[in-house]
DNA sequence: CGTATCATTGAGCTTAGTCAAAAAGTGTGG
DNA sequence: CCACACTTTTTGACTAAGCTCAATGATACG
């Protein structure tokens, strides 16, 4: 749909991205249809039927929900790499946004990757592979929501984008999305990730060149109070 | 393990309870091997091989993480029906303890169940749904840590309990853990739980036949600003 | 260059965590 | 059946972390 007034020379070239990009799905590139998405583009929405899983190719997207309040909640991040769209029913209960600009995703039809998978296991051990790989990102996630303080949240957060942007050099992250959205995606206020933030950035532990970018100085104080005690 | 000294007569009985028991994986009931638990056993252990899948068929079990500070948390819960053990990892990554004295799981070998998904595409389907179900139930945990007030969290909390615990007639729940796990579960202090239950038995929106056994009168308090938007 | 969004900072107040202790169950062995 | 130990649950007083409201700076974009 938003690919329509698209010209097929661009069309191309995403095909491009898509094709030497690494990803769990590459047996179905040929089935992908690419979507570049604009700054808050739905992606797909709640209570729509679940036709589509989805692969992000470059840039972010955002899973949330709305509250009866008001208040959104995001429930989960989706990075290049991560494939999203599960549903337990026949409609999606949730709502995927893309984060940034000129967001890239790749779309594939459910009923005919799962008739494959019906004649190919190992597609279908790849999917169960990538379920429960969305199922790690979620207990991640429970535990960075679990934590006591805010501070914690917030350091566990930098660390977490920091390890699933591996693909960046050295210690500088670039984060992906407004304060807002870490707000909303930690459960705390906008002003409290702020001045999480501001305290870190004082305290000597984290850099910023630029607001969103931001450069780990002391990772241990980082992880502080933050590693299950097995990992210890 | 923990069969060895039960008379192989109870391990009949259990077995009948499986076969009678309604339950995902059905078609491997052959295959199960039936474990009792005590209370607070281990049924798996981070760090060791994931080597089996699981499934309750009676009582509860739960999913946590102890953190460096000693703090454990409650990832996930398991009632009867819900399949576990699934890991992204050749490791599991989080331990699985029963909740009640009795709680019976049934385990399933993994690479075996895999095999037969390879030649069964109707298993392979249902080991997905089985882990689509696993997500739904990890986002509504996140939505509930979400929450602002240690109120809804436990009004939320009950709201689970009871629908998924469907099986019990009326408004009645029987709560499968104690306080500290409740407050482990929803990342507050034991304190604010029991004072929560208190504030919601004074305002008469809950009673008490027992500590554990909750009757839900007030269910519209209950839910008070707890529903997402769209399902208004 | 102006406007809208995003980010930071400040002040006051509320909620929930901590520490402490009492009360109510639960189970065990005599 | 009771006494005792232990766990679970509740309640109280104090403290501090984070939310709200409010305002000011910074950035991006047309």
């Amino acid at each position: 749909m938003t690919t329509g007034s698209t010209p097929s020379n661009s069309t191309g070239q995403y095909r491009k991205l898509l094709t030497h990009q690494p990803h769990p799905l590459k047996s179905l590139d040929q089935l992908a249809v690419i979507l570049p998405c604009h700054r808050g583009q739905e992606i797909c929405c709640q209570g729509n039927p679940a036709n589509h899983w989805y692969c992000v190719i470059s840039g972010a997207a955002r899973r949330c929900v709305i509250r009866l309040d008001g208040r959104r909640q995001i429930i989960d991040l989706f990075l290049p790499g991560d494939v999203f769209g599960f549903s337990a029913s026949e409609e999606y209960d949730y709502t995927v946004e893309a984060v940034a600009e000129g967001t890239v995703v790749a779309s594939y039809p459910r009923r005919r990757v799962e008739m494959l998978a019906d004649a190919d296991p190992l597609l279908g051990r790849e999917i169960r592979q990538v379920a429960f790989l969305a199922l790690a990102r979620l207990q991640a996630q429970l535990l960075i929501l679990g934590r006591i303080t805010a501070l914690e949240k917030v350091g566990s957060f930098i660390l977490e984008i920091a390890t699933r942007m591996s693909s960046e050099r050295g210690n500088s992250v670039a984060l992906p999305m407004s304060r807002y959205d870490i707000a909303d995606y930690l459960a705390v206020s906008v002003e409290t990730v702020s001045r999480s933030l501001t305290y870190l950035k004082q305290r000597g532990v984290i850099k910023f060149s630029g607001t969103r970018i931001v450069r780990i100085v002391d990772r241990d104080a980082l992880e502080e109070g933050e590693r299950p005690a097995h990992a210890a």
